[in-house]
DNA sequence: TCTTAACATTCAATCGATTTCGTTACTTAT
DNA sequence: ATAAGTAACGAAATCGATTGAATGTTAAGA
């Protein structure tokens, strides 16, 4: 086992200084055009890498985008790191990716972690006990230590910093037209509790998409879950001799969740009752029959987060301080479960 | 916008030398309680937090995995992942994740780059370009500089080190036996191609499992898919007018595809023709009909990476090199999809 | 022969934190 | 009074790499 080799010990071996080693690695004409040679040759021979940590220490900067989100396993995240990666890694830097596992705890003690030393910017999506509780100290400290961030998706309106989000109002609102198009007149909503940001946009589009075809909202037609584990339960029990013909879901395992239900009750999808979903995951997708959906595009919105991010790292003016929020259009993507 | 305080900042301030900082923090009785009290004040008033780039570079270690994965849109993977955080995390490690997006060149990119001094061992899945080019000089390389790396799920035989997968036989094997003991005695198989070493083990495991009811393995009924991208089309064609009344899949895509290919041909699923997979997802879980599928334990598995690198990262006695291979059990889930 | 410039190489500081080894100043024992 | 011991702190080396300043060497020109 060959230990990881340094400077140093190319010095030793060559008997030249480190610093002639170092100058001759990158080229510098201070070094004769032999000693290069010889340096450069020795360094290839025995795989020389310049120890990254000493090269963070050294610049002041590592070159890594920390991102944090709720949940990893979780399809819409991960297609926004897919992006993030992708541009990051052109431009050459490393992305660290933690989940807060949406405890806010775990957001905190992640984002102090890496904001001492280990990344040179954030992406974060925050976690849905913080939007909870609503204390964001921890990105606001991160934020005046001189520390870019960058929120998408689950953002806090109130923070100072840029945003990249999708028009989670709008999306609704056409998803909720989309079915009163087809002729659906009485659209359920199944939806999240309102302190999760998103959940509560599209809970409001959906309103808007009503009140655009004058029909009244009726609050015994939205169900608010609380806890994902038990959606089928509740899911079961709202459906249950409601007299619907539309469902619009906030996200595609409720819209799933609620295809299978109704088959339960032997009601097809989507003639008796058409359904959409958010998020274009893999469940929309091949789901039978599979779901008209909202996609909310999040490989660009991870690309986007990234360039913005990096630009910010890269071109930093000091003193002048301007923060952009991005609006990603949504889309809705049209599939078996409105297809009449 | 305040800069971060470091050491240097806290001596200057209090008048005393940054050894006695450094040494009051850390609560040394060779400082005096009162300097100590005053020094451990004035950094929780400035909220100072040590440099984990200058501690890394000192202690020569960081702290943290590398995982590398071919893909992060990717529900196993992200499960492992899952499993993975949770053990490091508590033990104080940070993550970093990198997808080489089955790519052999992003691979060995990204695997020098954090051999770099960026991570002190590594968890990896190998993309499926590197098994088909048989090239891991790069794996190879990294364990020689003393890195402990433990590979999972997508392992390379020949490799010296550490692995985790899924009895993939065994898990073939009994997936195709469960269809058998429903009475199916025309099962086809989906697979991939052969350099991906889970697909062609679990072909294997189809084999084997037809042989121990004597039944002939029929040729014609294993299709090959090189192509996820083209997958439908290949099933349909593959489906087409033929006479089978079983289908096992190595991967939940493809089952939920026949899944919904054998719908257009108006066969009924679990009745006419049931299907089995591999890969506890989400599509096996809320598809309709939901999928009896192989889980694999993907949380699990990375629980355990994550327990096998700590432990040789904190346990390592010089000279000894002890290698495991640990097999995870597989688990029949049964659903909707052979339920007669 | 002496000066001067050009060139090659090395020194030393730096990044932030830790740690060993001194160095004071004082107290206690002999 | 002298040796020894102790408490409290500081200087400097270290980790690995970079870089501006300083040093040393050589050859050309006066």
């Amino acid at each position: 086992m060959k230990q990881k080799i340094t400077l140093k010990h190319i010095a030793k071996e060559l008997e030249i200084s480190v610093s002639t080693v170092s100058k001759a690695l990158k080229g510098s004409k201070e070094i004769s055009e032999d000693t290069r040679q010889k340096v450069k040759a020795f360094a290839k021979l025995y795989n020389y890498k310049p120890n990254n940590i000493a090269l963070s220490l050294k610049n002041r900067k590592t070159k890594t985008i920390a991102v944090i989100i709720p949940e990893i396993v979780h399809h819409f995240f991960t297609t926004v790191i897919g992006g993030i990666e992708k541009v990051a890694n052109e431009k050459g830097y490393q992305v660290i990716i933690c989940s807060s596992n949406n405890s806010f705890d775990k957001e905190v003690i992640n984002m102090e972690m890496l904001a001492s030393g280990s990344a040179d910017g954030f992406i974060l999506s925050v976690a849905k006990e913080t939007q909870q509780k609503g204390d964001y100290h921890h990105i606001t400290e991160t934020i005046n230590q001189g520390m870019p961030v960058i929120m998408f998706d689950r953002v806090v309106d109130e923070m100072v910093c840029d945003k990249i989000i999708v028009d989670d109002v709008r999306g609704a609102q056409h998803a909720t037209n989309h079915l009163l198009s087809i002729g659906c007149r009485k659209v359920a909503l199944i939806t999240t509790v309102d302190y999760v940001s998103v959940g509560k946009l599209r809970t409001l589009g959906y309103k808007r998409g009503l009140s655009a075809y004058d029909i009244e909202i009726d609050e015994s037609l939205i169900l608010k879950i609380e806890d994902v584990a038990h959606c089928h339960e509740k899911i079961h029990a709202f459906l249950k001799d409601k007299d619907i013909d539309g469902i619009f879901a906030v996200n595609e395992l409720f819209a799933a969740t609620a295809a299978r239900v109704l088959k339960g009750f032997h009601k097809s999808v989507p003639d008796d009752v058409a359904i959409v979903g958010f998020t274009d995951g893999i469940l929309s997708k091949h789901c039978i029959p599979s779901l008209t959906t909202v996609s909310q595009h999040g490989k660009q919105m991870g690309e986007y987060s990234s360039k913005l991010l990096i630009n910010k790292l890269e071109n930093h003016e000091e003193g002048i301080e301007e923060y952009k929020t991005v609006i990603i259009d949504t889309e809705l993507i049209e599939r078996e479960s409105t297809a009449r």
